[in-house]
DNA sequence: GACAATCAGTACCACTCTGGTACAGTTTCG
DNA sequence: CGAAACTGTACCAGAGTGGTACTGATTGTC
């Protein structure tokens, strides 16, 4: 469908939370009751990113999460890349558990070439933008000239 | 997931498979064969194409698909609209039934601003993305441009 | 005119993913 | 000790995906 998770989107507003928080000990409560979302997604998602090093942990009364690091060294690319996954537009580059490619006419196909293309220009947009980026709501203005580069290479 | 379904990958072969043999009428099962794909699939979406008017079909013996268009004219962003109905990365600027907005935060929410931004960002590049283009399996030079104008008047 | 090839339409099903919930455990502070 | 808060795991209902099946309509050929 073409669509990044609900619990990526709740990703991605935790983490914006944190950061305009930077430093502040911050609840998943908080978070939860301030986007109105249910609490148990709202830790689910904090764990993820607590787990993938992008926020620090406190456990106990008064605990919670803390955004302490650099907003403008991490990238919504590498956001995505932890709570969605590994993804691709299309299987073509995909591989299986072992390791071979997923797609059995993966040499022949047409299409091959110009999707994966593409794939990597949407994930070059997103390694441009910043956590600073997203928290001040606002577009970086080189992003073009990375994607124009990223699409020239395949 | 933050890919596209497997029937609407196998609807742009089939438009790419099409538009190579340009006014000729082409079986489901010679593209179904070609791709080494299930048949059932490729009729479903060659259905679904001549629906939305992008091939033209022909039934009884000897009967198929033609593509007549012109491949410079339908873009890559047409083709998934008809085949991957409407999309949106996120659901901030998606409606209900009724038309009204489905996130609830909406207007307060910190990120929409800047996903929309991302959304239309691509929507644009798939935009400039023409038929030709994708049977060629080469990217159009100008595609950044039209992508970076889109970033700016979010 | 019978028959086969092919598109048209619809319904159905197994499987997976998503969004959400539940609960028992651990840590920390007062 | 008890409450607040994170940790880890498991579970479940609903939706979406990928695929199949079947019936009907159209058209060319023998």
């Amino acid at each position: 469908m073409l669509k990044i998770s609900k619990l990526t989107d709740y990703g991605l507003l935790a983490t914006m939370y944190l950061a305009r928080k930077q430093g502040e000990v911050v609840s998943a409560r908080e978070v939860a009751e301030f986007y109105h979302l249910p609490l148990p997604m709202i830790t689910k998602v904090l764990k993820a990113l607590h787990h993938g090093g992008f926020v620090e942990s406190r456990r106990g009364v008064a605990g919670g999460y803390t955004f302490a690091g650099d907003p403008t060294a991490i990238t919504l690319g590498q956001l995505l890349d932890l709570l969605e996954g590994p993804w691709d537009l299309v299987e073509c580059e995909s591989t299986n558990d072992s390791g071979s490619a997923i797609c059995s006419i993966r040499t022949a196909c047409p299409s091959r070439r110009f999707m994966s293309g593409i794939n990597r220009a949407i994930k070059s947009a997103f390694d441009q933008i910043t956590l600073a980026d997203l928290a001040r709501g606002e577009m970086p203005m080189s992003v073009d000239k990375k994607m124009f580069a990223a699409m020239e290479t395949m």
